[in-house]
DNA sequence: CATGAATGAGTATTCATTCAT
DNA sequence: GATGAATGAATACTCATTCAT
């Protein structure tokens, strides 16, 4: 799909490049994303020439990050069945893309920061999540599960805010299903 | 409240001190909280060294802007009438910290990153909202109106994700509105 | 002439700025254009950021040392008489040139290589130079002291080419005289 | 000569240090000594360990460069005929020097400013030139063709002055000759 | 021998904060 | 009190050189 023919890096390269993705992604969500691209590197065991040699730039890092944080939820989200139960399916995907987003929040301010051409990538992999919901939300509202008037927009930003109530919750988990209730309940017409 | 004795200030530092407000609010709102102090100092017709005489730090400037806002949302909270329509004046004055908090996100983050103990002059000033907040979230539920599991924290949460919901959404009021419906429906018992 | 209006600096800014402009055409000359910019505060006694707000980049310094050169060169040049001996203040003038030039070949190189505009600021200061060449060339040439073949663009690569020869010749003064004994003769027609 | 003593390369790896200068000589006339290394392997076609097998340093590719430069210049200069026509033929190798400098400069000004030592491996390959061009030069003054107050240094330096000279004027050939005519007549007696 | 991934010292530039004017 | 010049630690990124594959 994209241009330029990857060719396949070497073993110990792919390591080290996956092994920076992780720890940025780690990073970026612990400390945020002003943390020094050397620490970036000392945490993967690198130097930085290493990191830079992966990811030209420090916003390539963090998109390189997204990106792939977005395919796993794309991947995990075309997984779901939409036939058998359409509304189901599309609460299930709901809770998928929040639960898989921690910290997100943060990543896109840096990438919307970071000038308009920096969405390119991850237009490319966040198209599929978005034909996914589109599909999913026509779905359940045709099931009569979600109030007719809600357009895709609209979900969306209820996605990302959903994502921000669950980080100001941290870890206590029954809460999170309270927050759950409240916003299915109020996604359902009446 | 606060330890220090603070003495009347000069007519024009008082004026320094409003305008350099005013301008961050909006600087920091519009262009983040990256921007350089120097900026903020110019647009408010100002040294740099006058900004820092009346806020020791860029870190307290941040929690002035908060404070100066919190304050606000807690004068307006103040005034809503309690008694007689209790559902009513939550969710109006679950409205009023939403519509109020526009760009507030950031700021918080900003603060978080920079220590704990940033939290404590706005824990001071937002303990006013909080117990406005708890008061009136008793309230609605004594009334039937807001599902009784719901404790405060969850609230808190709910309303920060919200705003940030209500920031992707841009200027598009009737999207805003279709938002606050889910969310207040959600919020009602089953 | 330039658009923007400049406030008189502070007398201290001052001091700084010429002592930078000073120790940089110094450095530049000795040891190259590669010097750390650190280096170069630190030989003028400030610290690098006095150096990056008089000069915001390294190329604006590198500018800043070559224009008050040719600025220099323009003035001692324009001092020169004219009408009486054309041919004399002709060579005269080829002298200043190659003497005040010490080391500006490398300047040029850098500023050449940093990208077209850059030149933007060195035309307008080397524009009177050029003028003042063309005419006392054609003065000379009326004269029937230089060979009227000769162009200005011809006689600026000759003034660079023996500012480089000088160069070569280090200290040596009787030598210096015998290369300005040959170009001038090799001006002369026949 | 030199103290190593090199064994017969192979084949390939002949053929690789060939293509390395060729493309060092272009690219460094081209973009200037600035290049990457790795640059230049790309150019050459070989990864960058084996420019630095064939080169252990940087600085020793550029000597590298032109030593082989000063070399075809030596042997040209050597295949002129000294007895016959003494002054023509110190002309003749004038323009020679001249014309295959082109780009020079700039390489001698890195090796200068990378240490005297550097010289060392230069010095060696340019001795004949400087042995050849005193042979001319004593044998064109001794044929009146040449100021005798005149020495190899002064010699020396015009002709990298006069390079500089014609890299000035780009290809404007008639410039060029008009240059030659400066500096011969320049060099005559008177 | 060739390769290109890894290394890390080095460099220009920014920005919160201080202090002489 | 106000000003803005000075400061220098911090940071992203480059590139000559080494070495595992």
């Amino acid at each position: 799909m994209s241009g330029a023919q990857e060719r396949p890096l070497r073993a110990d390269a792919a390591r080290n490049r996956a092994r920076l993705l992780d720890v940025a992604t780690q990073v970026f969500a612990t400390r945020g994303v002003g943390v020094p691209t050397e620490e970036i590197a000392r945490a993967a065991g690198v130097g930085v020439g290493t990191l830079f040699r992966h990811f030209p730039t420090k916003e390539a890092l963090l998109e390189a990050v997204m990106v792939r944080r977005l395919e796993t939820i794309a991947a995990r989200a075309a997984q779901l069945p939409a036939e058998s139960a359409p509304a189901e399916t599309f609460f299930d995907c709901f809770r998928l893309v929040v639960e898989q987003s921690a910290g997100k929040s943060e990543f896109a301010q840096a990438l919307a920061a970071a000038g308009v051409d920096a969405h390119a990538a991850l237009q490319e992999s966040s198209a599929a999540i978005r034909a996914r919901l589109a599909e999913l939300l026509a779905g359940a509202q045709r099931a009569g599960a979600v109030r007719p008037e809600l357009g895709l927009p609209e979900l969306i930003a209820l996605l990302v805010g959903t994502t921000t109530t669950m980080e100001h919750l941290g870890n206590d988990v029954s809460a999170r299903e309270r927050i759950f209730a409240v916003v299915f309940d109020g996604l359902r017409p009446r």
